[in-house]
DNA sequence: CGTGTTTGACCTGCGC
DNA sequence: GCGCAGGTCAAACACG
């Protein structure tokens, strides 16, 4: 197996990529795709903390190494009650991967690693000129330059999962408006674009399918909500104490489309999206170890 | 009417 | 510099 498969932690019907490598799903990447950023994602870290901003610390993510190390420790702390590691500190100390976890990824990646930390700093930069100016100038527009010469794009954190599904665009209790779609080399499917609808909130996700397995939606998120609460549904006012229907429609996905083949599968999803409520959960302590290390050695 | 989706054009970064 | 591919914008459209 290849050092990529050290990060990606994989489960039947429910995956996360917690690395910068997604060749698996559609063969080979280009060089220049920017999944190349994608974070290493700490099996005791929620997939809410990872979305949430004062839970999330790109410098504290554990390293690959730990991640597949620690896993099997981690997990063994995880009670139904508390969720996928209830947001606390991920891995040990010694996860000294000061910023990028990419530079922890891998001498035979040393390059590749530093120009997405590289470009990881230049798009952040940029996203946070491109929020000034757009707040200054909004007739700026598409065509202006929000960004100096020579000053690089800095992109957020990201991470994606992988999710047996017949639907594209899962539930995951955030209201996501979606601004694109694009056709992706090596794959027959389009890649959808969306952001979330708080207007505070630069989260976004992309979300394609697998061409190598149609029934697998890769769910790439970008950045940090900046909000606890999903954004609320129009017209509504929904608050943290009665989220939306995420755990309902995921349910009701599951159950249509999940449960096919993995009763349980609820369960796997109930950790990272360890913000909602799935009521029959019961089998996550037998679940998730299973699921945070099935990562090919 | 407000919100979300579609879609073509455009921008940006990167490799050659 | 050019071409390609990913990413974004925004007008038009659909829907409740």
């Amino acid at each position: 197996m290849s050092a990529n498969d050290r990060e990606l932690y994989f489960h039947d019907d429910f995956s996360f990529y917690a690395e910068r490598d997604l060749s698996l799903l559609s063969g080979e990447m280009p060089s220049g795709a920017a999944i190349g950023t994608l974070q290493p994602l700490s099996p005791i870290m929620s997939f809410d903390d990872y979305l949430r901003l004062d839970a999330f610390d790109p410098g504290e993510l554990a390293s690959p190494e730990l991640v597949a190390d620690g896993a099997v420790n981690s997990t063994n702390n995880l009670t139904p009650s508390t969720g996928f590691g209830g947001g606390t500190s991920p891995a040990s100390p010694s996860s000294s991967v000061p910023s990028s976890s990419t530079e922890a990824a891998g001498e035979e990646d040393t390059s590749r690693g530093k120009k997405d930390h590289l470009k990881q700093e230049e798009e952040e930069m940029e996203k946070d000129q491109k929020l000034q100016s757009k707040a200054d100038h909004d007739k700026s527009k598409k065509v202006s330059k929000p960004k100096k010469r020579g000053e690089k794009r800095r992109r957020e954190p990201r991470f994606a999962f992988m999710t047996k599904s017949e639907v594209d665009h899962l539930e995951d209790g955030y209201r996501w408006r979606k601004y694109g779609q694009k056709a992706v080399k090596n794959s027959p499917f389009p890649r959808s674009y969306y952001r979330c609808t708080s207007p505070t909130c630069l989260v976004k996700k992309t979300v394609e399918r697998s061409y190598q397995d149609p029934a697998i939606v890769v769910t790439t998120y970008e950045g940090k909500h900046t909000h606890h609460s999903p954004a609320p549904a129009r017209g509504s006012t929904q608050s943290l104490a009665s989220p939306p229907t995420a755990s309902t429609s995921f349910r009701h996905h599951h159950h249509h489309y999940h449960l096919m083949h993995q009763p349980n599968l609820h369960c796997f999803l109930q950790s990272p999206f360890q913000g909602f409520q799935f009521p029959d959960c019961d089998l996550l302590q037998d679940t998730l170890p299973s699921f945070t290390h099935k990562s090919q050695p």
